[in-house]
DNA sequence: CGTTATGTTCGATG
DNA sequence: GCATCGAACATAAC
């Protein structure tokens, strides 16, 4: 479930269940889960401790200790951070016991996410060559425009690489170049100082439109406005727009969706507007 | 049984 | 050497 929408819910439930309590137990039910530390590990250093402040980045969570350094979660395709009573939920790989109830349970069904423990976030992203937020205020229009480069490259692979801008994911990349009426296969090289433009703007009104709306999880599709590829993607939809049927096109092993007529290719079509 | 799923990494390829 | 592509990872549901 996890691009940046639903990494930054997340965020919110640990910052509203999980700060300035005293954590208990760590329970880790499958340690594969585990990013360079083990079960014990884990568990020793955070019991007794105390979460501070929840930050996102991109797609990564990184929750401040009182004791130094952050829990650090990636939630893989199938990961997500939920609170819980009394009955652990179905497939918990980490459970974080407070004294009293609501717990937390970091849930992933494949196992393609982490749980770990770094000293500082700007080490890790640096590391992993994470570029910056997608929603980073400091993030503006003209380095958007250089991080995308010139090279082939299609522009929703560019999207998708998580060094140019962090928490773009396959469904998010096709509704970005759906609002800003581009072809995902356009390469990069073919898109000029107004096309990069646009894009930003798209990038940023797609996402915060996302994160106000509380479009993640289980109300993901739903909760995005009308006109949104989001609600209708999938096998048979059909552009919102125009209602044409969507193209669907494969790359990598992802799917993905778009309307041959309201998006274009800067390199054919001379004029655009929609 | 084959296909598909909102991600990332790494080896192969051009 | 660099950019790009595709398989692999792991699991359940349709």
């Amino acid at each position: 479930m996890p691009e940046l929408p639903d990494v930054e819910l997340f965020r919110r439930i640990f910052e509203e269940h999980g700060l300035g309590r005293q954590v208990a137990t760590v329970e880790v039910l499958d340690p594969r889960i585990l990013e360079d530390i083990d079960a014990e590990a884990l568990s020793a250093a955070l019991a007794g401790d105390l979460f501070q402040a929840a930050h996102r980045h991109g797609k990564h969570l990184f929750v401040a200790r009182r004791r130094g350094g952050y829990l650090h979660m990636h939630f893989g395709l199938t990961g997500a951070l939920t609170w819980y009573e009394g009955e652990m939920p179905p497939w918990t790989r980490v459970a974080f016991g407070f004294c009293a109830p609501p717990h937390l349970a970091y849930v992933n069904l494949r196992l393609l996410g982490r749980v770990g423990l770094v000293e500082d976030m700007r080490t890790y992203l640096a590391a992993h060559d994470i570029g910056p937020d997608a929603l980073d205020p400091r993030l503006d229009e003209d380095s958007f425009a250089t991080a995308l480069g010139h090279g082939r490259r299609p522009i929703k692979a560019a999207l998708l690489d998580q060094s140019v801008v962090a928490g773009i994911g396959n469904v998010y990349a096709d509704e970005i170049l759906f609002q800003a009426g581009l072809r995902p296969d356009v390469p990069v090289s073919a898109l000029d100082r107004g096309w990069r433009r646009r894009l930003f703007r798209a990038m940023r009104t797609v996402l915060e439109t996302a994160v106000r709306r509380g479009a993640a999880s289980e109300h993901f599709t739903e909760r995005l406005p009308e006109g949104y590829l989001t609600r209708v993607r999938g096998g048979d939809g059909h552009c919102p727009r125009c209602g044409t049927p969507l193209a669907r096109f494969r790359t990598g092993g992802r799917t993905g969706y778009f309307c041959g007529r309201c998006q274009i290719d800067p390199r054919r079509a001379g004029r655009d507007d929609a």
